[in-house]
Order: structure tokens, then sequence, then C-alpha cells
DNA sequence: ATCAGTGCAAAACATTTGCAGCATG
DNA sequence: CATGCTGCAAATGTTTTGCACTGAT
């Protein structure tokens, strides 16, 4: 079966993700519903973390509106069967990004203490760091979360800063 | 427990900070106040970071008692000037502790997603590879964050699962 | 028909702000 | 004695919850 490189690979991954948390969530119990839905498709396509009132305002544009209430909803219940992952960059806000099984798309963020900013980043070699210090401790480490502060190009210098 | 690796070192160091805070203060102009001293007092002799509702807590079993709304302020008045850290671990509420110069006494923490406990830990590669990410990312980065979630002793493998 | 899913409004939080009075320099 | 510092209470912003209604099975 010849392969399919198509720049619409994340797309895949992003509808994989997608049927995935619907076995998942109907494996658990839950109904089908147009909120959860609707909440799981916009976080599928979604190349970094959005909080929760992004997530209810890009709902809002789109044919199927959330309430606030259920999107938070949702997200819990998506947090606790480990299918998305919460984050917190500061500004008291959390964010949600979907969570892919075998840390596929595993990332971390740069935070701009400017403008607020998200920037999603990878590096290999800092996941081996941290799995070693995770076995290291005295814990039972589930996950990890690695923020970078700082100043994005947009704010940081200006130009003759 | 947590690490309490050399009391007598950390409170030399308590101090330190405590009198560095004062400096770093009058020279940006503020007065002396009893309740910013109470809250400089209070972290300077702390292992970990604290959020500001326990520090309101702890600083109304002493002599002297600061309001919340104080609390609040004297905390972002130490953050700006780069005496403290804020943090971020979870569950919606800000920590914070003293921020050594050069990097000393610089730490991570290890958060239970169970109990809520925060433990602090050090790790010498782990800075070096953060390090080294930082200087790769198109970024201005000044500061980062690592947080370890999991399960505590005291939480983890009650073995009833 | 049942009971999970959802929206709305109110509640529960953490945090910030306005203002009046106290205290420092 | 002027102005920064502080406490109190009210405001703000995010997240949670109670309850009635809608919709999936």
């Amino acid at each position: 079966m010849p392969q399919t490189p198509h720049p619409d690979a994340e797309q895949a991954g992003a509808s994989v993700w997608a049927q995935r948390a619907a076995g998942r969530l109907a494996d658990a119990g839950y109904r089908r519903g147009g909120a959860r839905q609707a909440v799981i498709d916009l976080l599928a396509g979604q190349p970094c973390a959005l909080s929760a009132l992004e997530i209810e305002e890009a709902l809002r544009a789109s044919a199927r509106q959330v309430a606030r209430a259920s999107v938070y909803r949702v997200l819990d219940e998506l947090e606790q069967l480990k299918l998305v992952t919460r984050i917190e960059v500061g500004q008291g806000i959390s964010r949600y990004e979907a969570l892919h099984p075998h840390g596929a798309h595993h990332h971390h963020h740069l935070v701009c203490d400017d403008c607020g900013k998200v920037i999603p980043f990878e590096d290999e070699e800092l996941e081996r760091t941290i799995d070693r210090v995770a076995r290291r401790v005295a814990f039972d480490v589930a996950g990890h979360e690695i923020v970078l502060h700082g100043s994005c190009g947009d704010c940081g210098t200006p130009d003759a800063a």
C-alpha cells in the first residue's frame, strides 16, 4: 500500500484522535452529545492548547455553539479519560490540548510574559532527561509539564531595546 | 517529609535573601511596612512555594497578621523585582517562593494530583538540558518552570486501588 | 420512557481594585 | 505632614454547581 505523505498528515492524526476519543467515551459509558462532539472536533484540529474561553468563542462562530459550563464539563471528562491535558502557563487560566497515545505529538510551551502568546516546541533530549529524573525521584510520576517564560519576537526585542 | 538538606545553610540563605529583598525594595523607593516585612520574613524561611492563602493563614497565626489584599500586593511587588517566583502547579492557584541570585537553590516541583502536595527537587543535568533548549528556540527565554505530576507516596498505590 | 447531556443562572473560588485611615520618612 | 502602606469591602474573572429541559438509547 503506497504511503500518503499528505500535507494533511496532521488532519489525519486529528481524526484519529477524535475517533479514539469517541471510542474511549463510549467504553466509559458516555452517550453521544452535541456539545461534547463539538469540543472534540475543535480540539482535534488545534496545533496547541486553548483556554476554555477560547474554545467557547471558537464554537460560538461555528455550527454548534456550546455553553461555557458544558465546555468545562466536557474538558473535565476528557481530562479524566486522559484524552486531553490541562496546562497552566500563568495568568491564572487553564489551557487544554489533545493528548495522543505513546507520547506522539508530545510537546512543551514557550510563553510570552508580555503578550501571553503560547508557542509549542519539542525536544527529544529534554524528554529523555525528564524521563530519567522521573525515575530517580521518590514519586510515581504520571506526566510532566515544562514552560519556558520570556519574550516572543514581537514583544521581546522590537528592534533596538 | 520533603528534603531538608542543610537547615543551617538554609537559615543563613534565608536571612541573606531577606536582607537582599529589603535592599532592593529600598533602592526601588519603597518604604518599610509591617505587612511587607511579615511576608518577606515568612517566605525567607520556607523550603518551597506557598500559595497566597497559605501565606495569609501562616501569618494569621503569627505576631503580624496581614490582610489578603496586602499579601497579594506584596507578592506582586516582590515578583516584579524578581525577588520571588510565581509558579502554577494546577488547581488554579499560584504559589510563590523566594528567588535567589545566580540560580542558587533553584529547583522544580513534584505535584501530587491526588492531595495537591508540592515537593521540590533539583537536577543539574535537567538544568543544563533546559539551558540548551532555551538557546535553541527562537525566543528570548527569561526563566523556566518544570512540574512533574503524579502520586506521592501517601496517595499513590495504597494497594486497595 | 429513562436518564445522560446541556444551557442558563447563580455560586464558589482566587485575585484585583477603590478608598479611607494609619504610619513611615 | 505628605505620601506610601494597609485593611476592608466590593469588583473582576475563571471555573463549578443546581436545576430544569432536551435528546440519545
